[in-house]
DNA sequence: GACCCATCTAGACGCTGTCAAGTTGCTTCG
DNA sequence: CGAAGCAACTTGACAGCGTCTAGATGGGTC
């Protein structure tokens, strides 16, 4: 597969990439070290030279997280028109793709204990996907949220939406009240669309 | 402390208790069954004759979260006035309390796949707090949610509103932005209730 | 007074993350 | 060109974990 020079390699990223596809198998309650390890074909001691503990393995791969978020996030902004209402709708809807599409891994990066939040690759990625909402509610308002209370308040009021909203979507909280699971395509995209749009009253 | 009777004992709910202890001390993460046990007195394995094992466990603590947070909403209700608007943000507000006050319960009931979904206390206790946002959403509109697709989502609208509010302020998310640990009392009641409003639009 | 059975204990199993010590082999330098 | 050094990895040991099994205990019932 990879140029695995048998001592030297990309261990890092394969690391990552096998820590990953073991999240996605086995969730992350069940997640283990030495599993990952096992899958990128290494003995159980190697992940702690690269990445100190677990805890950091996984902290790093949730950095890695909050940068793909951003890029889903900007691939809707660049499907959506050039209102500012269009292109914040489309920067909550890209992250419910994410959230959708990488429901332990949104989880590791939202809802866990296990990523070390001071770390500052963690930090950097997390604060620049925060960025993205701020500039989005910026473009809507005509106010810069850092300076305004108000209208941090309508980034809070729109973080919790989509977030919310994201949350109880992966946890298939709304496949019975709302059948989401039932619609798709168009319709999907409006009934969520108008969800969203309640945050920015 | 309880009447212990040597043999016989109340353990079930001291474990119960002990359990919840753990999970303010130690986090989720770091949740161990034999830790409970130590704490309430026992050997290792007695909690597995109670609850058949630490998902038992989690699931029966995570079930009585769920009456808990009902009180709370409940409470809140009785301080609120008799207009269907204020009593839903009571019930918002309720979710809100119930969240800052217990983070890690909150956590275990809503976004952790340690409990059994499937368990029928569980299930119960859980449609019965789903039930309360029903008739709080039911009485705004008019309308019953169940029979009425726009109601509904209005319901999921809510929900993701105050659920996402909740997590984020949880896991201090929002203390950054919003500065929400500086601002206390009506103040603050106003700002939350305010957020939430926003998703009766 | 003897039996019974719910309740709890004690030990073993394989798994986990972490740490310390040893091995490997590329790279650089005399 | 060979030896030294160091980054990258392996190996083994350790304590703690959840679960299972077998056994002890002692109050309630006939």
């Amino acid at each position: 597969m990879t140029d695995k020079t048998y001592h030297h390699g990309n261990l890092a990223v394969e690391l990552l990439q096998a820590a990953e596809r073991e999240l996605v198998l086995n969730g992350i309650e069940a997640f283990s070290l030495r599993a990952v390890a096992k899958r990128a074909g290494v003995s159980h001691g190697a992940p702690a030279y690269h990445f100190k503990s677990a805890r950091g393995l996984l902290t790093a791969l949730a950095a890695t997280g909050y940068e793909r978020l951003v890029e889903a996030q900007e691939a809707r902004q660049s499907d959506a028109g050039s209102a500012p209402k269009e292109q914040l709708i489309a920067i909550g809807l890209g992250y419910l793709d994410f959230a959708e599409a990488n429901p332990d891994l949104f989880r590791l990066m939202f809802s866990s204990e296990k990523p070390d939040r001071g770390d500052a690759h963690f930090d950097t990625a997390a604060k620049a996907a925060f960025g993205k909402l701020l500039d989005g509610v910026r473009e809507v308002l005509g106010r810069d949220p850092s300076a305004h209370p108000s209208a941090m308040t309508q980034v809070a009021a729109s973080w919790a939406m989509v977030h919310g909203l994201a949350d109880l979507i992966i946890s298939g909280r709304l496949d019975g009240p709302l059948a989401l699971k039932e619609i798709s395509g168009p319709d999907r995209e409006m009934l969520l669309s108008r969800i969203l749009l309640k945050a920015l009253a």
